[in-house]
RNA sequence: CGGGGUGUGGCGCAGUGGUAGCGCGCGUCGUUCGGGACGACGAGGCCGGCGGUUCAAGUCCGCCCACCCCGACCA
């Protein structure tokens, strides 16, 4: 991609004072476009790295066993009464047609889902089933705010397993406990706090939360500082000094919820009268659970937690492209023009700074800001040799163009 | 949903009832070029909307809309 024709440009001023150095980045470095409160555009790089969380969720979901599909937004309001939640859901957006009909626009899919499982689920053999989707809700918050942290129209994976009995449900959910750590970790998340849950319509039984420790958060946690014990600080009826678990020091910080687990019982498939046959041949309801992971609160929290004065620090796994090459040569692009061609060749997904009319400060300060992980350099001092940087330090190497492949593909695994 | 604030060129802002200004950005030309360069010239505005007061409204009054902040809310 070239910058000269195919950039949305950064933004140098703002004025605004963001409420969270994420909505700032995002916003400056051309990823998203507020478009109203809690509602924005996904931008070329934007949606490239959006994409790459979603595709790094759904491999992990795929893993699993699930199943992928697309299930609808717009919910029919019978479906919402079959619940009881049409009007006690108070985030639901509610639409009417020409017709006078009713929706709601999806916040959750537990009435789409269950309906659709139902006609499935025959015998004990069906089970257990695991139907995922990574799409869009929309939930009436409140108050939307930090960016794209707190959106009304978000992206979300959400998956609903559908169980024979509790004990297969439980260890379902400790495959997907697993499975999301695997997911954050592979996000570049060091330290993601699993904390239970601190309330809510169904959560009578357990449900646990993902939660990345950051100042922009909304969460108030405390945790352990030596082992992984965590909780919200919202479900504490005494204060806790020392970690019940191992004795060590507890801290206090906020964070981001970027995962929920949750134990529906039988609550849905008793709504939908879901039934199956035991191996006795008689009925019985499905034991439900659904895990939810926001991935464009993901991509908001990642750069929350990846980033320096400078700007946004991807990490390698989700960035939106593997190098950053910047031509600093006067008037004359045919060496980085060559390198550009090379690289795309090899499949290596290039940002091009090759405008001539702008100043070598200004393009260097402009792929700080951007954040991806690897920059290339070509100027009147580097010769037939291309410089080597990464986005984390100020050390720079000298390669010639078969090496900067090499090692690209190395970084990347391409 | 309560409380507070802000709406003026693309963006950020100033503007005392009397014919709308600055910075950035943008266009042309020239000089620059390893951390958001500089000069000259130039283009660009129903001052959020509707109504009212007035000889005269960006400015005063009323209503509405949008956005931001604090709180409540938040599967």
């Amino acid at each position: 991609m070239k910058i000269s024709t195919d950039y949305i440009k950064t933004i140098t001023q703002t004025g605004k004072e963001f409420d969270s150095r994420s909505h700032e980045l995002l916003i400056k470095a051309g990823f998203i476009d507020p478009v109203a409160s809690g509602l924005y555009s996904y931008l070329p790089p934007g949606l490239a790295v959006l994409n790459k969380i979603e595709d790094i969720v759904r491999t992990h979901m795929n893993s699993l066993g699930a199943l992928e599909v697309s299930l609808p937004s717009l919910h029919p309001k019978d479906h919402w009464l079959q619940t009881k939640r049409w009007d006690s859901f108070d985030v639901l957006f509610k639409v009417q047609s020409r017709h006078d009909k009713e929706y709601g626009l999806g916040p959750s899919h537990e009435e789409i889902v269950t309906p659709l499982a139902a006609k499935y689920i025959q015998t004990h053999k069906d089970l257990p089933l695991g139907l995922y989707q990574i799409g869009t809700k929309f939930r009436d918050e409140a108050r939307a705010k930090s960016g794209i942290l707190r959106g009304r129209e978000f992206r979300m994976k959400d998956l609903y397993s559908f169980h024979a009995d509790n004990l297969d449900f439980e260890e379902y959910y400790k495959k997907v406990i697993v499975a999301y750590q695997k997911i954050f970790t592979e996000l570049g998340f060091e330290d993601v706090k699993m904390t239970e849950a601190s309330g809510g319509d169904f959560t009578k039984k357990f449900s646990h939360e993902f939660n990345v420790l950051t100042e922009a958060g909304e969460v108030d946690l405390i945790y352990c500082a030596a082992c992984d014990f965590a909780q919200n600080a919202e479900v504490l009826t005494t204060k806790l000094t020392k970690c019940p678990k191992c004795g060590e020091e507890i801290k206090e910080g906020r964070a981001i919820e970027i995962g929920n687990i949750f134990d529906l019982g039988t609550r849905f498939s008793d709504d939908f009268k879901v039934k199956f046959k035991d191996e006795q041949g008689r009925p019985v309801s499905p034991h439900m659970g659904c895990y939810g992971i926001g991935t464009s609160r993901l991509l908001g929290a990642i750069v929350e937690v990846n980033n320096d004065k400078n700007g946004i620090i991807w990490p390698t796994s989700v960035a939106p492209f593997h190098a950053h090459l910047v031509n600093l040569v006067r008037d004359d692009s045919k060496f980085a023009d060559l390198i550009y061609r090379t690289l795309q060749s090899e499949g290596i997904s290039v940002l091009y700074d090759d405008r001539s009319e702008v100043s070598a400060g200004e393009k260097l300060v402009v792929s700080d800001l951007i954040g991806v992980p690897i920059r290339l350099l070509v100027s009147d001092r580097t010769g037939d040799q291309v410089e080597w940087k990464l986005r984390i330090d100020e050390k720079t190497r000298m390669f010639s163009v078969p090496e900067v492949v090499k090692h690209l593909k190395d970084a990347y695994v391409i």
